[in-house]
Order: structure tokens, then C-alpha cells, then sequence
DNA sequence: CAGATATGACAAC
DNA sequence: TTGTCCTATCTGG
């Protein structure tokens, strides 16, 4: 479920566990031998998230950095830890907990200045204080690229994905095909301030819920309560069923090797 | 039990 | 736009 709101909650869990502790790590895998021995012995300082990166900052200048892609996970439990099972990565643990990653995209070692590069290159976090929405509409309010693919690029809005993309432009009524240009930057604020809010849930609950409260019980009858992802949403993976909303059948198509969903009625083509 | 699928990102064409 | 990588889980036969 590796959207922003999985790593920031799981940058939370990471701090609840390990911050201030000295850890063990290994790699049952072997795949990460080189970094495990680096960061083996060490005191995890503190955890973070920035878009859908995961950072532990150990002492000694050296951060652990996580990016999941499409099937990474992490598993968590006191000890004692379980035998490995399966492809392995990354093992942590202290005296109290341990970790376990599996199929991450990405499971290395940054010093500093890696670390400031790869923040650089980040956009806008919804879920972090830091975020400027402004900042990001620099990059959305000029140019022909649809809002759907803006809102996917990690350098626009960091940590928004495939199923936010496509629940927040269902809540907002505009089409994915949207070109940036076509929106105020008030409209923006406001698909912005909504997308945070549905990401600041996700992250309490563990799941991506996007269907307001409000909606007749006739609609939600109509509905899959709870998509395979783990929450209800208006669009996303849908295709040919009636929208929540006016009952039209959902679209699916794609843009940049994405899927796209919408509902043709409540999101017209300008 | 093989094949399809999955909330991602990047390189190469 | 296509191919490739990472791994587990779900699907159909």
C-alpha cells in the first residue's frame, strides 16, 4: 500500500520502536550486506518520511533510506523475531522489537549530502508542515501537462499516488485530462487542502478512504464497501460501475503507463 | 501450480 | 511509450 500516507505512518511506527535505540542489522537476503554491516551496532537518532521515502538517520551521519515501489513491505513485531522466511532484505532490532523488509525498489545508505539531494528533487509533501502548495502550482499553473500526471510527478507533489491521483480529481469535479493551466491557483488550494486531508487520514487509519460520509446508503449498497487495496473510494479501479455519485459508468484509461479512472459525467473535459 | 496482478520509478527507444 | 526491476498474493485451471 505504498502511497506518502504508508510511509509517514510507518516512519511514525519506526520512531516509536527504534528511535534512541541501538539496533542490529542484517541482511538475510545478502542483498543488502554492504549497508547492514554499515549500519550494524549503530543508534537509530531519529525516523522521517518525505513523500513516499523513509529515512532513518542513524548516529554518525549515516541515513537509511527506503523507497518501497510497487511491492515493498515491512513487517514488525517484539521480539522474538521470527526465522526468515522468503526474500529477506533488511532485518532490524533491538533489544525490545524487530523489523523486517521485503521487495523494496530501494534499501541503501546515504551520507548527508546524499540525503539533501534526494530532498531536492522532491516536490511538494502534502503531509509534511514544510509544504508549500504555492511552490507547486509553480509547476502546475503555466503549462498543457494534465493535472493527473502533475499530481503523479514525485518533483510536483511528493508522495500523492495512483489512487489519490484519481480519488482527489474525482472530488474535485475536473476531468485528469485537465490541463494545469486551466486551473486558479485557488482552485488548486483547494484540490491541495483536500488532498492533505485524505492523506493525513490515510495515515491515522492505514488505508485510503475517499467517499464522503454523506452519500446515500442507496449508492453505497451499489459500491464494493471495500476495494482489494483496503478502502472505499469513488473511481479507483471501478471501471463499468456505476458512479457513486449519478450512477454513469466509470472510465478507465491510461496516461503514462498509469490507470486512470473517472466518472465522464461528474468530471467533464473542458 | 502457472500466470496475472499490485498503491512505483527509471532507463532506453 | 515500452521494458525492467523488486516480491508476495490472488486467480483460474
Amino acid at each position: 500500500m505504498p502511497e506518502g500516507h504508508t510511509i509517514h505512518r510507518l516512519a511514525g511506527i519506526h520512531r516509536e520502536l527504534f528511535a534512541g535505540r541501538v539496533v542490529a542489522v542484517d541482511s538475510p537476503q545478502g542483498r543488502f550486506a554492504d549497508g547492514a554491516t554499515l549500519l550494524d551496532g549503530r543508534r537509530v537518532a531519529d525516523t522521517e518520511a518525505y513523500g513516499k521515502h523513509l529515512l532513518h538517520h542513524f548516529d554518525g551521519e549515516l541515513t537509511l533510506h527506503v523507497h518501497l515501489g510497487l511491492y515493498g513491505k515491512f513487517a514488525d513485531g517484539p521480539r522474538p523475531a521470527p526465522d526468515p522466511v522468503g526474500q529477506l532484505r533488511m532485518r532490524m532490532m533491538s533489544d525490545a522489537h524487530w523489523l523486517e523488509l521485503r521487495g523494496p525498489t530501494a534499501c541503501e545508505v546515504l551520507t548527508p549530502p546524499e540525503v539533501a539531494a534526494l530532498r531536492a528533487r522532491l516536490g511538494q509533501d502534502p503531509l509534511r508542515d514544510d509544504a508549500d502548495p504555492l511552490l507547486a502550482y509553480g509547476k502546475i499553473g503555466r503549462g498543457s501537462k494534465p493535472l493527473f500526471a502533475l499530481l503523479m510527478d514525485q518533483t510536483v507533489v511528493a508522495g500523492c499516488g495512483l489512487i489519490y491521483a484519481n480519488e482527489v480529481l474525482f472530488r474535485a469535479g475536473l476531468a485528469p485530462t485537465t490541463p494545469g493551466r486551466a486551473i486558479s491557483f485557488s482552485r488548486w488550494q483547494e484540490m491541495w487542502d483536500d488532498l492533505r486531508a485524505l492523506m493525513k487520514e490515510g495515515v491515522v487509519r492505514g488505508r485510503i478512504d475517499t467517499v464522503h460520509s454523506d452519500h446515500t446508503p442507496e449508492a453505497m449498497r451499489r459500491a464494493p464497501r471495500v476495494d482489494r487495496h483496503g478502502g472505499e473510494v469513488y473511481v479507483y479501479r471501478r471501471p463499468g460501475q456505476p458512479c457513486l455519485v449519478c450512477g454513469t459508468a466509470i472510465v478507465r484509461g491510461s496516461m503514462a503507463g498509469r490507470n486512470l479512472y473517472w466518472c465522464p459525467v461528474c468530471q467533464p473535459s473542458t
